[in-house]
RNA sequence: CGGGGCGUAGCGCAGUCCGGUUAGCGCGCCUGCUUCGGGAGCAGGAAGUCGGAGGUUCAAAUCCUCUCGCCCCGACCA
């Protein structure tokens, strides 16, 4: 047997790797830093887009799609935003073989053009909320890449929403973030942490950045979901006001939030084991595999006849279910390779299961023989598999929650923050008064950053385990992604 | 951008130091037969501009120069 995989152990990255190759979910391009995502992995992105979308409609947002040029000029308009993307901006300076007067930058956000727009399309305070998403490509031209978790090209949504006032925009940020919240833990079985961004982790242009924060499978964070307040910066920079009850001209409040292919990323690294992928069933492309087995074809035919039966139940009940009849492989390399791709559920159905109207069960989530049931009656096996998809996206989230929190330690000083880091690894949690420069020495000496001030901190007073201040805001540390 | 490693068949690699037949191996792929309850066996077969360009040489996967890409670490960064 050829491991194919590297176990994590060994190196993470190479699992991480090994697994997107395996799994085929994406493969490199002849472009540094872009990717092919292949069917497997496209569909897995298009589960989050589904979880998503259904959410921002349920929050009464709506999708239009703005251009993937962009006027340099533009972009120069916020000083922060300038700032913060200038060193990664493509730029397009020649079009139809002639020089172009000015220069058109490929979208690396949509701030700005959406400002521009906005300021346009909103003239009253009836016209407020606006509240609009686009499903877009973006580019950002990036040092140094990795399949999924940062590309030069990726796939994501984006919101932006203007408001009458700054509590409108400050709730409808939180509101998006909730709803991540919501996509990550339900959907996505991942335990995320909701937290504000330090000054010097937020977006550039933001009053406020919010973030949902999970842990990876060796314990790095992996920031999977930003919502921004950007006050009124941006309704400064392009004029976006409208006139209140009063016949008064206001700046409008507006927001921005994300998610990206990233959550690909997320998806792969917060679940998956030296075996491969591990989906959880609400996101998983194929929910439930039926593996049939058989030696004489008086065999096959009855297997397959039962084994169609169950596949044609199980699609009626609108579970995602494939039935690998090919015939040219074993069993048993179905096993393994249908585990490697992550898919929740197999069914196996043999002859010894047809001659007891009996089908065998395993769980993707438990490994080997432990995970296996025997003997379960056909008659109900709809109702059966959607329990077990039920029970495996719960054990999913559980299991990941649970490696979260074994993986989370609360310091009081540095000298124990640097020795829990250095042997144990994980999130941090601490006391945290700190600035912008005890950030800094503290990449420098560790490489772990702030990933986020957590919203929910029961801890209450404490002192700074750096500082030595009186605080009551906490903070969590890690090596990011 | 700095340091290190690596590009040889779809994937993983040997061969490179020390130049010399038709460039090999495992997996995968194709055909046939036997198989099939945890990565099947045998037989036959297809597939490689040795990342690219230039140079040295009678002769280059092998030596030299340049270049592109990938991986790891650092710097930087939503």
């Amino acid at each position: 047997m050829a491991e194919k995989i590297t176990s994590r152990q060994e190196d993470y990255s190479r699992w991480y790797l090994d697994v997107i190759r395996e799994a085929e979910l994406a493969e490199n391009s002849p472009v540094r830093g872009c990717m092919v995502i292949r069917p497997y992995g496209f569909q897995l992105w298009e589960g989050v887009k589904e979880g998503v979308d259904r959410r921002f409609k349920a929050t009464g947002h709506q999708n239009a799609y703005f251009p993937l040029f962009i006027p340099m000029s533009f972009i120069q308009k916020e000083t922060q935003h300038v700032e913060g993307f200038a060193p990664e901006l493509a730029v397009v300076t020649i079009g139809g073989g002639k020089e172009l007067e000015e220069p058109l930058v490929i979208r690396p956000t949509s701030e700005t053009i959406i400002g521009h727009t906005y300021a346009r399309w909103i003239q009253s305070y009836r016209d407020l909320p606006l509240l609009i998403n686009q499903w877009a490509n973006v580019v950002r031209w990036e040092p140094r890449t990795r399949p999924f978790l940062r590309t030069m090209e990726f796939l994501w949504q984006e919101g932006h929403t203007a408001h009458a006032t700054a509590e409108e925009a400050i709730e409808e940020t939180l509101q998006m973030l909730e709803v991540y919240a919501d996509f990550a833990i339900n959907d996505a079985a991942i335990p995320v942490i909701k937290g504000r961004k330090t000054e010097r982790e937020k977006f550039a242009g933001a009053i406020d950045s919010y973030t949902i924060e999970a842990m990876m499978g060796n314990g790095w964070a992996l920031q999977s979901g930003t919502s921004h307040y950007l006050g009124t910066n941006f309704a400064h920079a392009f004029d976006i006001k409208y006139l209140d009850q009063s016949g008064t001209e206001q700046y409008c409040h507006t927001t921005s939030w994300g998610v990206s292919t990233r959550m690909v990323g997320a998806i792969i690294m917060a679940h998956g084991d030296d075996q491969g992928l591990r989906l959880p069933p609400v996101l998983a492309p194929i929910q439930a595999v039926i593996v049939p087995i058989w030696r004489k074809d008086k065999e096959r035919t009855d297997v397959l006849g039962v084994a169609e039966s169950v596949r044609a139940s199980l699609a009626d009940a609108g579970i995602r279910v494939r039935l690998d009849d090919r015939d040219e492989l074993t069993p048993g390399f179905k096993f393994n390779d249908w585990e490697m791709r992550g898919v929740p559920v197999r069914i196996e159905i043999g002859p010894r299961d047809v001659k007891q109207d009996a089908v065998v069960v395993a769980r993707r989530d438990r490994p080997g023989k432990e995970g296996k049931q025997f003997g379960i009656p056909v008659s109900g096996i709809t109702e059966y598999i959607k329990d077990m998809l039920e029970t495996v996206q719960a054990a999913l989230l559980e299991q990941a929650t649970e490696f979260r929190d074994a993986n989370t330690h609360h310091v009081d000083s540095y000298g124990q923050f640097k020795e829990v880091l250095e042997e144990e690894g994980g999130f941090l949690r601490v006391h945290w008064a700190g600035g912008v420069e005890d950030e800094e020495c503290i990449q420098e000496e560790t490489k772990a950053t702030v990933r986020c001030l957590p919203l929910d901190a029961p801890e209450g007073d404490g002192e700074c385990f750096y500082t030595g201040q009186k605080t009551d805001q906490v903070a969590i540390f890690a090596r990011a992604y």
